[in-house]
RNA sequence: UCCUGAGUAGCUCAGCUGGUUAGAGCAUCUGACUGUUAAUCAGAGGGUCCCUGGUUCGAGUCCAGGCUCAGGAGCCA
């Protein structure tokens, strides 16, 4: 018996009336004659072809929906019009059997929220199987990229100490029995007493310890899990989602969006040269998907012209205060069509004004920078004042048609006296922070970097609309399951 | 957390101003057919109408509370 071979290679074999093994998964089963069979290699089935006549009965009710199979046979060119070549079964042994009268999973369309209930078994369908591949492109190609201009890959903590950042609610982790924790003569919780002899959290931002990186080895980046406690309940938001922070040393804001612009362009590029046929099947579902929506609200481009068109034109590049003339100005505003009317300076950006300035305005990635002191975190390097006295700093945010910021990053403050000022204001405790601090005392240089929501990511690659459909396992607020 | 909408067969849904035996399509099963591609044709089985309480002679339908889901907002990546 020859060896396994995936349906990808197969399908790309260039011989035909070979002897081959494929293994997988039943996705149909047509005709008592044709088996669609699947094994995640690749979006398309291979057919199998059964000669009905001379098989046992028995063994031909076992291929049912779900099933694992493998067959032997001869790859010959396709009889049918839908493929180019199948393979006539010699021998097929059912491995997994699959109760068709159970099995969740039936041969017709299922509904997005129906397949978030039974994410264990969502894998076997064609657009899961799709957005699971293009995922693991992108975290490949991330590291790619990084790898290839000598970014060093840092570790940061799962389980940190400092909760100090505000960057949002965190999760706290405890070994003590929650029924009956120590207390401390004053009847507060005794955190000394503590695994860790002191209050810990999952991380919410790998950022300030990836800085103490860069503050030696010149450019590091971080990818993993980050976990936020916020009661989100939106498309874009999750419990637990993967973070990719770069951190570089000696760089400036314009040094770090081109790196940005860069990365986001890299990996785009590479899940389209790599997983063209699943980007080309998430396009038909996007076409499918919106045929629903009234005329008015569907896209201008499809998905796959979206990417293209991302590759092809620089993401355009602006500041906080003339996206606000823009806004003032635009025909949304006077006609008071925004549920909040842009007036005065200083206050954050809605959803529907970055909107606008992404997909009506500029029709493109959008780069914010420079936005007002008030409303951003306290390391983020500080300007002078312009001449009617606006105190602003060097962050820079990428805004995403459909998603919203996908990145969020700034110039770092890496003067001592400015940032210790800074916490001070927001009241941010030094003590807490000194090692932070340290690298402002020692060897200080200029630096910045950004994070880059994963998921966002590939919710944009993959045209998806619901950020618990791009991550395996979606956590969120009243849901662990699997 | 706030706003809006939804929860009826395995799935997607219909079910009128409350009325007696709750329907359809797909899926499943049985049979026929056998080069199908969402196969086709014939037949069959399949229900805690989300939960709790209330109004009523009578509730899938009305009311109250709760749970869950979806979309939008806020928080952000």
């Amino acid at each position: 018996m020859s060896q396994r071979i995936k349906i990808k290679a197969l399908l790309e074999s260039e011989q035909t009336d070979i002897e081959v093994t494929v293994k997988g998964w039943v996705r149909t089963f047509r005709n008592n004659q044709f088996i669609a069979l699947n094994d995640g290699s690749t979006n398309s089935n291979i057919q199998v072809v059964v000669d009905f006549e001379n098989t046992d009965q028995a063994l031909l009710k076992r291929i049912t929906t779900g099933a694992a199979i493998s067959v032997s046979g001869i790859l010959v060119a396709s009889l049918g019009k839908g493929q180019k070549v199948e393979v006539k079964a010699k021998e097929i042994e059912v491995l997994g059997d699959s109760d068709p009268e159970k099995y969740p999973l039936q041969p017709k369309k299922h509904s997005l929220e129906f397949l978030r209930e039974i994410a264990h078994l969502r894998f076997r369908t064609s657009t899961f199987g799709a957005i699971f591949r293009v995922r693991n492109s992108l975290a490949f190609a991330i590291h790619q990229f990084f790898q290839e201009r000598g970014f060093i890959y840092l570790h940061t903590p799962i389980i940190t100490a400092s909760d100090a950042e505000g960057a949002g609610e965190t999760f706290h982790v405890t070994n003590f029995d929650l029924a009956n924790p120590p207390k401390t003569e004053s009847g507060e919780i005794d955190f000394s007493q503590d695994f860790f002899a002191k209050a810990t959290n999952l991380t919410v931002s790998g950022q300030l310890e990836g800085e103490l990186g860069a503050m030696a080895l010149s450019d590091i980046y971080t990818f993993g899990p980050t976990f936020r406690a916020e009661n989100s309940n939106t498309t874009r938001h999750l419990a637990e989602f993967w973070m990719i922070e770069p951190e570089m040393a000696f760089y400036d804001l314009n040094d770090n969006m081109d790196l940005a612009e860069a990365l986001l362009k890299y990996v785009i590029k590479y899940a389209l040269d790599k997983n063209a046929e699943d980007i080309e099947f998430l396009t038909q579902r996007l076409q499918e998907e919106e045929k629903q929506k009234p005329q008015n609200e569907r896209s201008e481009m499809s998905l796959l012209e979206k990417l293209q068109f991302c590759l092809d034109n620089d993401f355009e590049r602006l500041t906080y205060t003339e996206a606000i003339e823009i806004l003032r100005e635009s025909t949304p505003n006077k006609k008071k069509k925004f549920q909040y009317p842009v007036e005065g300076w200083g206050t954050d950006l809605q959803s529907e004004h970055e909107r606008y300035l992404v997909e009506k305005h500029f029709k493109k990635p959008v780069i914010l920078t420079d936005y007002p002191k008030q409303i951003k975190a306290f390391y983020m390097r500080q300007n002078e004042p312009d001449g009617s006295g606006r105190e602003t700093v060097r962050a820079m945010d990428i805004l995403f048609p459909g998603i919203g910021e996908i990145v969020g990053g700034s110039q770092r403050e890496e003067r001592l006296e400015k940032l210790e000022q800074r916490m001070d204001e927001m009241g941010i405790p030094k003590d807490e922070l000194w090692w932070y601090l340290d690298t402002r005392r020692f060897g200080a240089c200029p630096h910045a970097g950004f994070g880059l929501g994963f998921e966002r990511l590939v919710l944009f690659v993959t045209g998806m609309g619901n950020i618990r459909d791009v991550i395996p396992f979606p956590r969120f607020p009243k849901n662990a399951e699997f």
